[in-house]
DNA sequence: TATGAATGAGATTTCATTCAT
DNA sequence: GATGAATGAAATCTCATTCAT
C-alpha cells in the first residue's frame, strides 16, 4: 500500500539521508534498513530510485562532484589571472562546504575508490587546479617548480582544513578561515 | 597436515596481505577469502593469529600507528627549537612513508573510524604536530593564528603529496620533495 | 488521466504481450514491469483486467487451450471412423499451430503445471486422442497394442515437429509438413 | 559451525535433491530455503559448491546432458549402418532414462531455456540424431525425405514416450516399450 | 598450527500487488 | 479504466566465524 505519490520527494529524502548515513558510519557499514528507518520509507522504496546500494553511493558521489566542477570551473572562467582564479576556487570551495558540510564530507572520504569509477570527459575539480597553475606558471605569476608537487600542496592547504572540520578539530565555518588560507596559498605559489 | 612450521612466516604473511587489500579495497570490502587467497593460506588460518577480521584491522592500524608515533616523538624530542621539531617531524615522516607506502597509505586512509577506536593515553602524531605548534608560538617562533588552523594547513601540506603519491600524481620518492615541503611549511609558520 | 479509454484493445495487448514473454522467458521469469515495458501499459493497468499474474496465465491457457479442444472435438466429430478423425485432428493441429505459433508455443510449453490447475469437465486434447485410438482399436482399424503408449508416438510425431519449428530446427510452415506428418502417423497405427 | 567435512558427499546431495525439487515444482518454484531443509544442510552451503541458483540448475543440465550425449556417441560409434546406430541410440536413451527418470525428465523439461545456453563445440545428443539420419540417407538405407522433418518425427517417437512417462501417462518401464520404438522409427525411416 | 567445508545471521535484492491521484 | 510510486514479504546471496580433521 503506497504511501504517497510525490516521487521526487522520496529520492531526495533518501538521497540525504543516505549522504548523512554514509558519512557518520560509512558505506558498507549502513544497511538499506538503517536507510529506510531513518528515511521512513520502505526497504524496497530505494530500488524504485537506484538499481542497487553501490549505485545509490557512486550516483551521489559522481553527480554532485561533477556538478560541483561544473559550477567551480564556470565561477573560475570569469577571470583572467591564474592568482585571481586561484583565490576564487578557494573561496568557491570554501563556501559550498559551509553551505552543505555533510555533502562535502562525503565527497571528501569517499574519494578513495570512487574517483577511479569517474568517468567523465569533462575536466573536474583536480583537473582544474592543475590547469590553473600551469596558466600561472605560463603567466609568470606562480613559481616554477614542480606543477604536481604545487598542485598537491595547494590542495591540502584546502583540503585538509575541510577534513579537520569534519572531524570536528576546527570549529568555526571554513569561510572564516579564508583570508588566511588564500594567504597561506598565495605565499606558496607565487613567485617571489 | 599444516603446511609450514613456521608461524611467524604466516603471521607475517597476513599482515602484508591484509595491509595491501585494505588500502587498494578497504577494510570491509575486503573478505577473509580475498586475504586466504591472495596469501595461499586457509581461510582458517587467521583465526590462529587474530581473533577477528576487525581486531586485524585494529592491530595492524595500531600497532603501526603508534610505533610510528613513538618514534616521532622519540625522534623529534632531541631538538628544542619548534622549527628544528617540525623540520624533523616532515623529514621523518617522508622517509617513512618512502619506506612503506602501502603501510602508511593505510595510516592515512583508515583514520576515519580507527583514530576513534584508539585508547591509549600516549600522544598521537596530530596531537604532536599541534603540541609543536603551540610550543613555537610560545617561544615567539611562530604565528600567533588558531593553532588549529595551523596544524590543519602543515598537516595538509604534509598528508597531500602522500595522497597524490598514493593516486599515481606525483611519481617521485616522496622524500624528493623534502625541501620544498618544509619550505612551504615553514614560509607558512614562521613569523614573519 | 487515461492514456485511451477503449479498454479491450488494452486487454488484447497484455494478452498478446504476456504470451510472447512467456513463451520466450517463462512465466515466472516474466515480470509485471516487463510486460508493462513491453505494452507500454502501466504496472497497476494489468490489475484492472486480472486479478493476479497467475491469473492472467491460466486464463490465457486455459481459454484457448480449451478454445482449441472445443473446435477440435467439433472438427474431429463430423467423421466416423477414427482413421479420418486423426487425420483431421492432425491437419487441424498443424493449421492452428501456423496460425499463431506462439499462442501454440504457450500451449505446448507450458503444459506442465498448467494442466493439473485445468479443472474442467470438458474432454481435453490428448484425452480426445487417447479415445480416437480406442475407438480405432474397437473398429479393428488400428493396431491392438497398448493405447497409452500408441497415443504417445502419434502425440510425439505431431508434437516434436512443432517444438522443432519453434527452435528454428524447422524451417517451413508445419501444414508443408503434413501429408508427410499424416503418412507416418497411419504407418504406425494402422493395424497391417 | 561445521557439521561434516565430506564435501563430495554434500555436493552431491545438492545435486540430488536440486534435481528432484526442479522437477516437482520447477526451477523457480524451488527455493535456496527448499534445498536446504530437503538436504539438511545450511542455505549457505551451496554457495561453497555454486555461485547462485541459476547457475546450479544450468551445471545440473549442462554436466548431464553432455555427459549423456558423450556417451552416446561413444556407444554408437560402434556400429556402421545408420540403422544400427539408430536402434542403439533409441535403446541408450531409454535405458538411461529407466536409470535415472528423475534426471531425465529435468532433462526434458528444462531444455528450453537451457538448450541455448549450452556452449559446447562438442556435438552432442540432437546433432548426433541428425548425423546419423544424414549418414542413412547416404548409405541409402533411409529415405530421401527432408531430414530435418525426419529427425523431429524420431525425436517425438522417443522423446515423446519420456514426456508421458513423466507425467505418469505411461506406467511401464521404458524400456518395455523399446521393441514397439525401434520398430515404430524403422517403420517411419526406412527406405520402402 | 593449519585446513577448508559448513554454518547461519544478516545483508541485499526482487517483484507482485496496492491505492491515491 | 489507467497510472506508477510505494510497499514489504520473501527470495537470493554474502561472508565472518567455527571446528572436525
Amino acid at each position: 500500500m503506497p504511501k504517497q505519490s510525490r516521487g521526487i520527494k522520496t529520492k531526495e529524502k533518501i538521497d540525504q539521508i543516505s549522504l548523512e548515513l554514509f558519512v557518520k558510519k560509512g558505506i558498507k557499514e549502513t544497511t538499506i534498513k538503517d536507510i529506510a528507518l531513518a528515511g521512513e520509507i520502505a526497504e524496497g522504496t530505494l530500488y524504485r530510485h537506484y538499481k542497487s546500494k553501490e549505485e545509490l553511493a557512486i550516483s551521489l558521489f559522481t553527480e554532485n562532484y561533477l556538478s560541483f566542477s561544473d559550477e567551480l570551473v564556470q565561477y573560475v572562467s570569469v577571470y583572467e589571472r591564474a592568482d585571481q582564479k586561484l583565490d576564487r576556487l578557494i573561496e568557491h570551495f570554501l563556501r559550498n562546504y559551509d553551505d552543505n558540510p555533510i555533502l562535502f564530507s562525503y565527497l571528501l572520504l569517499s574519494q578513495h575508490g570512487m574517483l577511479e569509477r569517474l568517468h567523465s570527459d569533462k575536466p573536474h575539480a583536480v583537473d582544474l587546479l592543475v590547469d590553473i597553475i600551469s596558466l600561472g606558471q605560463e603567466q609568470g605569476i606562480f613559481k616554477k617548480s614542480d606543477p604536481n608537487l604545487l598542485t598537491a600542496l595547494v590542495l591540502g592547504l584546502v583540503l585538509q582544513p575541510a577534513v579537520s572540520k569534519t572531524y570536528g578539530r576546527l570549529q568555526k565555518q571554513l569561510s572564516s578561515y579564508q583570508e588566511e588560507i588564500i594567504s597561506a596559498a598565495r605565499n606558496l605559489i607565487l613567485a617571489e
